[in-house]
DNA sequence: TATTGTTATACTCTATAACTATA
DNA sequence: TATAGTTATAGAGTATAACAATA
């Protein structure tokens, strides 16, 4: 052999090019949630919002009287999960859970004065989190990447 | 009023056209890695690999004699996360932990020949996932896409 | 003192199944 | 029969802290 090679370093076979963890989407979208979301949870502090917190109050401002069944199906996630989320934010007193005329097994949501400023407050720190995380990324690349990933959500089952 | 509105349907005021789940990166990121990951895990199976298995044999495959403290770094998980994910692959018969000459402290992954083929195999698989899951997309697009991602894994700490 | 692999432990997120009260 | 909310439960995946062996 013309060079000593690091067997730990370097692919030693000619079909070992076609190894490449790098290339495969799942992975770098596995791998780059990861850094968005831990500095989503640092930038929101410690008893700031979670990710999924936050994206349900999101829903619940954007839509008021929402009922969970429908919030769950917007979020992507089981109703049973959502208990625990909504939980939390009529705990804070973000969130009421509200009875319904004509069906009285649905609870409608609705933020509370506090839940939707909260809300408004918690929106600006992540725009100011993601504006400072992604700005290596011209405007144009943000938008191009935010397409693409919803490109990717519509094959969803 | 004009019109009729459908509270839980319709903004109601304009400040709230400032709302916007679907603008920021971090939710695109998250509802995409949730499509792409469990069509992974129903394109290999049941007893297939889970997409850590796989990232952890891939690197394995390709970096011959790694040893788990430079694997779980790769990987960007714990030491002690990784513990169980070389338990797995070794109790399949697929990698092997080898004593190090010179630092009885380290052992280091090595794939076996059946490794090495279930890898090869199971790699052929993942990409004919992802090309079927990201038909809508062309090649370039697909490119971009992972490029952008892992310009936003360069900005960890 | 520092590092490697390991164990113990706990926490977050999520899913499934079953229950209740309604429809 | 079917649906909305709920509870109980379990399983990934991951992190932190501590330990033994070794450097």
């Amino acid at each position: 052999m013309a060079r000593a090679a690091d067997a730990s370093q370097l692919r030693t076979r000619p079909e070992d090019a076609e190894i490449d963890l790098e290339g495969l989407v799942g992975y770098n979208l596995k791998r780059a949630y990861v850094v968005v979301s831990s500095d989503f949870r640092r930038a929101l502090g410690e008893d700031g919002f979670a990710p999924r917190q936050f994206s349900a109050l999101s829903l619940i401002v954007q839509f008021p009287e929402i009922i969970q069944s429908e919030l769950a199906r917007k979020l992507g996630i089981e109703r049973s999960g959502l208990v625990s989320i909504v939980d939390d934010l009529e705990g804070r007193g973000l969130v009421s859970r509200m009875p319904v005329p004509g069906d009285r097994r649905v609870q409608a949501l609705t933020p509370t004065k506090d839940g939707r400023s909260a809300y408004l407050n918690a929106r600006d720190v992540v725009r100011a989190h993601e504006a400072a995380l992604l700005s290596d990324l011209a405007p144009e690349e943000v938008e191009t990447l935010i397409g693409l990933l919803q490109k990717i959500r519509k094959t969803e089952a």
